[in-house]
DNA sequence: ATAAGGCCTGTAGTAACTATAGGCTCAAGG
DNA sequence: CCTTGAGCCTATAGTTACTACAGGCCTTAT
């Protein structure tokens, strides 16, 4: 039993990971996920790691982490000194910016629903919508 | 009583408007503001209607709308033949756009804290969230 | 006279991809 | 053996909505 784990082509990794294979290349042109071995013939081969660091990437994006947000992860998780609380302290961050984005577009839904109860929504000429958009403050 | 009114340079419009210069120049470039009458020195002249325009424009974007989701509602907003449902049902629509990015962020809200959560925020080495986010579904 | 400030154009940079062009390699079918 | 198709390669351009120069007028005040 030795710790031989096959190569995977890009093809096979975007499969298995559901991220584009030109993401993937873009992924290594930008220095997120290191560059493979290739064989003779030029291609991309693929180990287990390299798959596991692209699934941290693919979630972290998914919660809405940066790229260089996910880079400053990625490199703190493979740390060797790096403390559960540096970790959970960068997750910490990203929940606030989430939180704030919510805010943000619950302030939108907010005022477009006032806009859209405040409208008669018939063939009238004068829409209060319109009104409301290009009034101008000061002048 | 004349319908005169004076010009504004293009600073004394983004002081009105709270638009930066080059924003202001952008959108005449990208064709959202139709492009003003020139001062013999070459100066941008704007007048009070593109003014109200801007702000139209400023306040769809703030709205979450996209450039050319603003623009189709300029026109819109402009044309005779419009009707105050046409207009209403694109804030409906944007309205529904804004609601599923809510639903979205909720989502990671969700999964962050609830990763929060299970760290114990100290100095340990195995840290949950990493864990978590380095796992491969089928490998 | 000159310095500061506002305006002009045009170009490049940003984030995170996505798409396209042009060209290899490899395996299977006729 | 040849060809066809799929998969891979590189490099470049396009996307969105700006933002930031660089280099150079014009105008006004000191």
């Amino acid at each position: 039993m030795t710790s031989h784990t096959r190569d995977f082509y890009i093809g096979e990794v975007a499969k298995l990971t559901g991220v584009k294979i030109e993401t993937i290349r873009y992924y290594e042109k930008a220095g997120i996920l290191t560059s493979p071995d290739r064989g003779k013939n030029g291609y991309r081969l693929y180990a287990k790691a390299h798959i596991e660091r692209l699934m941290f990437v693919k979630r972290c994006r998914a919660l809405g982490f940066s790229l260089s947000q996910t880079l400053s992860l990625l490199n703190m998780a493979n740390s060797e000194g790096r403390t559960c609380q540096q970790i959970s302290q960068k997750a910490e961050k990203q929940l606030e910016d989430v939180r704030a984005k919510i805010e943000d577009l619950k302030r939108m839904e907010d005022v477009l629903s006032a806009y859209v109860n405040a409208c008669p929504r018939d063939a009238s000429k004068d829409c209060p919508i319109v009104t409301a958009l290009s009034d101008v403050p000061a002048l």
